[in-house]
Order: structure tokens, then C-alpha cells, then sequence
DNA sequence: ATTACGAAACTAATGGTGTTAGTTTGTCAA
DNA sequence: TTGACAAACTAACACCATTAGTTTCGTAAT
């Protein structure tokens, strides 16, 4: 008894373990003590809560989502940072279905903490579509609607939606999304400069 | 005891008042039973499980999207139409906000029942999108984007994601997404044209 | 080296959830 | 009137989060 090794990041390193291998973005406390043989209480020592815990396991994934799309999307502009962007987000969506089925998941209206550790991703993209010479709240416009696409995508796809007419290329939609949007953009732009 | 009048139809009348109520998609069978003056056991002489009562309840919010946007779109055709159903699918969504939920979280990619219930709102689209003059399979695809771009909209604005930078009016990003979707749309009937 | 203290583990318990087994009750038809 | 069946019940189990109170162990001070 006595006191074991463990800390709060082993706790949420096993936490993230679990959610990489079940694709699943949760993890009850019993299974994660399980893991971590240990009695349930103990992991209280260590963590405030359940909700706690989520926030750091959350605080990851975000991390490492923004690190792979910075590194994407490096010293590329216009289009194709867009479209680096794009292939990145869906890739890393689909190699790390837990992590980002919980960034799918996890904010809430109410969540004010939250929605803070997740400002890093629509800063990115913001950054992203500055090269555009937009005025300032039509980055913020564009910049939903990129990330509406992109998630929306991987939200239908994850869902199952996309089930039904599935002989139907799947790649080839998340290209003619990506496509919509830069012409989207594009048309706008071109009405822009005409006024 | 013996015999009142509990019906699986009056459970999930019960079950789709608390989830517009709450406005969160799940109800514990526990809860439920306080609410219809019933011991939880009781329920299971109605319904077999939880899961077959989120799919009722499920079925109960496809329809009622759906029946929503048909009405929307009545007599509609092409943009007209597109905006139409759009505007009408994301006034729905904020109305019935425990209902979309739903419709946001159930279906899973193993879930082939859930999917099924879900057929009718694809289809809906495809109709909307089949007086363009499109390939089988393009259609296929520009209803997968529309229906990211629309969800994918409601699903960030669920989240939060669109909390920050909020001081930009949502109201104007709905509309550049849908009419970002007719551009995209359009590019690519002109560039089909050509070829 | 001993002691004392605090952190980290534990046990025990509460209250929530879904679900099953077995029992009672009430109604309707024979 | 009685018997059978459906619909309610009680009791119980397994899982979960969490709290209170207890033990243990390592470390730091005497």
C-alpha cells in the first residue's frame, strides 16, 4: 500500500492509451484503475474528478491535433495551406478516432473551460485564411465555415451517414468538399474586389 | 399495482417531453419511471431495453425532421430550394435542440438499424439536388457536402466552437455557408459544362 | 536511529445507473 | 367463479462516480 509511483500524468497517459486503442473518447474510472492496478479512491489523490480528468485528456488531444496540423500546413499559403489543412484534419481524425470523437464531443455551450483549450484550432485556421485579404470578421466567417465542412464531414462519416451510397468514392466527396469551399471563397473574393 | 394503463407509446411520448424539456438527448429509465409513477423494472414489460427505446425515440425525431423539411421545401426547386431546406433544417435544429442531438449522436457506424432510420433525410436531399442536372454519383456526393456543411454548422455552434470571435453575427456565417455551397455547386456545373 | 507527519494508498459506504429473476395483483374470458 | 395472462411489483446484481474515514509508507527532523 503505502504510496505507489503513480501521478497524474500517468493517469492520463493511460487514459489516452485506452481512448487510442477502443476509439472510444471515454474511460471510466474503475476500468482506468483496473489499468493502473489500483483501487478506484486512489486515482482521487490525483485527479479532482472525473470532469478533470476529460479536461486534460481533451488539453492532449487538442495539442497534438494543432501540432499535426501546424506541421501540415507549414510555410504553405492560399489554397494549397487549405488543402494541406484538409487532408491533415481528416487524416489525423480517422488515425485517432478516440481522441478526436471526444474533440467532437467534448465542448459544450455551457463549458467555458472547454471551449478556452480549443481556441489554438480556430486560431490556426484564422491564420490560415489571413493571405486571403479578407476583412477581419470575414476571417472569422470563413473560418466556420471551413471548420463546418471539415467537421461535418467527419461527423457524418463517423456516424455512419455516409453508409448508404457507399459504393460512392468516399475520398472524392472530401475532395469535392475541400473544392466547394475554395470556390465558395473564391466566387466571394471576386464579388468582393468588383464592389 | 396490476395493471395501469403504461403503453410503450405513452414511454416515449414521455421520453421525446423530457428530451425537448432538457434538451439533452438521453433520459435514464430511472427517471423516466419517476415520471410515469412506475418502478424502472415496470418499463420492461414495454420496451425491451434502453437501446430499443433511444430508437424509438430516434425514429420519432427523423420523422419529424423530416416531415419539417418537406414542408420547407414544397414546390421549391434549385437554389431556391437548397435555401429553403437549409434555413429550415437549422431552425429545426434550435427549436427541437434534444431531438437534434439525437439525430447528432445515435447512429454509429456498426449501428446498421440507426442507419436505416436515418434514410429518409439522405434521400430528401437527393431529391432536392436531383433537379440539377447532376451524375447519379454527383449527387450522391453534393448531398454529402450539403448535409456536412449544414450539420457540421449546427454541430460547432453545439459545441461552443463558435463562442469565441462570437461578436460575429451567426446568422451572416449560415448564410455564406449555404451560399458558399451554391458557388461551390455552381463552379462545378459550369467547369462540368465545358468539359 | 527514532519519531512524527503527510501523501498516497486503502476499505466501507452512498447513491445513481441498467437489467434480470421471481412474485404479486388485477382484469378479462371461459 | 375461476383460471390464466399481462402488468405491475420487490429483491437482487453489476457497473459506475464519489466521499469519509483508515492504514501504510517514505521522508525529513530530532
Amino acid at each position: 500500500m503505502g504510496t505507489r509511483g503513480l501521478t497524474k500524468e500517468k493517469i492520463v497517459a493511460e487514459a489516452v492509451a485506452y481512448i487510442e486503442l477502443t476509439e472510444q473518447p471515454i474511460i471510466s474510472l474503475h476500468e482506468l484503475a483496473r489499468r493502473l492496478d489500483v483501487k478506484p479512491p486512489s486515482l482521487y489523490n490525483h485527479i479532482q474528478n472525473t470532469k478533470e480528468l476529460q479536461y486534460a485528456v481533451f488539453q492532449y488531444a487538442i495539442d497534438h491535433l494543432v501540432a499535426h496540423q501546424r506541421n501540415a500546413v507549414a510555410q504553405l499559403k492560399g489554397d494549397e495551406a487549405v488543402r494541406a489543412f484538409s487532408r491533415s484534419y481528416l487524416a489525423f481524425a480517422t488515425a485517432h478516432k478516440g481522441l478526436y470523437r471526444l474533440i467532437m464531443t467534448m465542448p459544450s455551450e455551457q463549458d467555458e473551460q472547454a471551449k478556452e483549450m480549443a481556441l489554438p484550432l480556430l486560431d490556426l485556421v484564422i491564420e490560415l485564411l489571413s493571405s486571403y485579404g479578407l476583412r477581419t470578421d470575414d476571417i472569422a466567417h470563413w473560418q466556420r465555415v471551413l471548420r463546418a465542412i471539415l467537421h461535418g464531414f467527419l461527423s457524418q462519416e463517423d456516424l455512419g451517414y455516409f453508409y448508404y451510397y457507399n459504393s460512392i468514392d468516399l475520398e472524392k466527396s472530401r475532395e469535392l468538399a475541400v473544392q466547394c469551399f475554395l470556390d465558395g471563397l473564391h466566387t466571394f473574393l471576386n464579388q468582393m474586389c468588383k464592389a
